[in-house]
DNA sequence: TATGAATGAGTATTCATTCAT
DNA sequence: AATGAATGAATACTCATTCAT
């Protein structure tokens, strides 16, 4: 965005017992950032509620924002482990729909901070983490409807793609203060939109 | 949140003279806020830009959070000006919500940080602030819903509000990077997508 | 005391209506000192207290120096009016005493911030205050202690003086936290240690 | 004094090098204390004056208050040690007495600004230093009476041991500007002072 | 003469980052 | 490799004082 393009760098711990003290860090990390807000954690705080000395934290993480990344790193890889893949067209679109949500919220119950990030719209150190998750999903879902509906443009397809994130993450905040409504309930109402949106977005589309 | 609620207070202007410099701070408070991200503008600089010293910002604002909590008032001030009032149903409801939308979307356009605001889902000063607006927005949505659908229980009301918050919130950010897509394109998707939900949730939620 | 030597002026008002005022502020002034504490208030505080613009409290006093000054050259006036005049010796010394202390700590009751003004021994703007009403009031001591004892050395009738000054500032403070001692207790006691001690003193210090 | 009641804490170092910082700043900071009052002194330039950076600054002491708290620890801590202990009565009352005073003013002449802070009057952060300080002379002083006058109700030993801290700590300022007694003066005049208050005032209250 | 809006140098405090041990 | 003491630039906010109206 400016140039200076500071080179943020990660360290991938190869020891065993390293590799849980940076996931330790990671975990966290994105627990008090998700309690605290981002910009009220500083690295000697994690750090010390981590059990470790700032001193190791900087070598595992060269910057605060290379933590970000490698907590951004860890999300996709996960994501990408627990989301169902979806090969064929064997099965109805609304229940691999239903199934990623499902998957996605889940997600966010067991990883602290993901949705906020992923959310986040503030530009700073945060964005470019919220732009990386959103690329990547926003790829995914392309991939499922180029698979679902060959025969759209690849424009539209990036369009409705494009919908369904926002839908998808707009609603992901619905769990959140202050409305606070159960993740079923959330589910189920985003199944409704984006199918309801999808249905009549290829109606319009169709080749 | 923390019950410490330390008094924010305004000193709204009576001159016509602090007025305008009232209102030009607010200016380019969001703009800058929308450009460099809320936690990276000081008060010194929005005070520097603004051409005003740091005393006279703080004559105006008490806080750099009371700063803040005027941008929002204003903002919800105007858009209570700028958007349709409904008090019948004698118009369709595609109609209205896409003449609400059109307002929503071109006062993003010219209220710098609105959509940023809005979307604020980080714990910290800006958290308040995307509250009050979305419960004033989900208010009025409620409002509208209420009109159009009266047998419907106050509870589904409630849901299906804060799900059309979801919706637009979420899409409203498709204007933005990395998706950037054009304002008209997201205006018609979003209408599309609200007009389903809503009609997809009526057909469940007839009593 | 670092030789740059502001330039400290009173503007002495002429009209009845200034006067008013002026010792309004003044009298305001004062009692805001002793419940803050000098640095703790502000002159614009101290003006809006008083009803008055800032701009007026600085056409009294070109300084928040010059208000000092004023409250204690107003201290002084009030006191050389109040206090006991002793002219001749008919009277006993110990009754004079008691007369003195009676007139200082009834002074005190009614003359907000005069004792803690009195008592400053920080640094600060204070301290040229508190040494002015500290040689005033020793001097008046060191006449009368002339006029008792007219054999005895000026160096001892000085160290005297300055010994009961000490005792007079010293337990003055008695009435206020943390000891709380009611005044007339208080009166007592530095009765009696002000006679005993220039009694041993003058014992001592008889030619 | 508001109930706000700040946790103030100090950082007691542990290392050597860090003790020898600590008692360096809390030196450095008494000298300034004493030559430019309290109030005139800022932490930045506290820390610059004794070459270590802010940040080390507030390492220790997490507030200005702080520091005080601990200049007065350790006043309490080294007065206790430099005071004589008086546990029976085989020693002659004004032997003890001239002791006690001779430690005190010697104490003052090593230990910058201590009688500074302790006869402070004005509220502010210096207020709370002074009244501990002024405490725990004074119940020294009630436990030193009592065992010379075991016969003397407490609440007399009370008022008694409150003049006493009364005329010494007005008697402390005649050393300073702008009396400048010296030393062994000052210190002649107290024990007069105080050997013949005690006297008079137990002659009063002798059961 | 009176007003009070405006000024800006100054203050306490934080926090990402470094580096000697 | 690991530690955590040390750094200092940066930030929110205050307040004595000025000056245009």
């Amino acid at each position: 965005l400016d140039g200076t393009a500071k080179e943020h760098r990660i360290n991938y711990p190869k020891q065993q017992r390293s590799l849980v003290r940076y996931n330790y860090i990671l975990d966290v990390a994105a627990t008090l950032f998700a309690s605290e807000g981002y910009e009220n954690v500083g690295t000697n705080h994690i750090a010390a509620q981590a059990g470790v000395s700032v001193g190791s934290f900087y070598r595992f993480f060269s910057d605060k924002e290379a933590l970000v990344t490698a907590l951004v790193e860890r999300y996709i890889n996960r994501l990408d482990e627990s989301l169902p893949q979806v090969t064929d067209t064997s099965v109805p679109m609304a229940t691999v729909v239903e199934a990623m949500l499902t998957g996605v919220l889940e997600f966010d119950r067991h990883n602290a901070s993901f949705a906020q990030i992923l959310t986040t719209t503030q530009a700073g150190q945060l964005a470019n983490a919220a732009i990386t998750i959103h690329l990547t999903l926003k790829g995914w879902v392309e991939q499922m409807l180029k698979l679902y509906f060959p025969s759209v443009q690849p424009d539209a397809i990036h369009l409705c793609a494009a919908s369904g994130m926002g839908i998808v993450k707009g609603m992901l905040t619905m769990t959140q203060p202050p409305d606070l409504i159960p993740f079923e309930v959330v589910l189920e109402e985003m199944v409704v939109t984006l199918m309801a949106y999808v249905e009549a977005f290829m109606r319009k589309h169709a080749s």
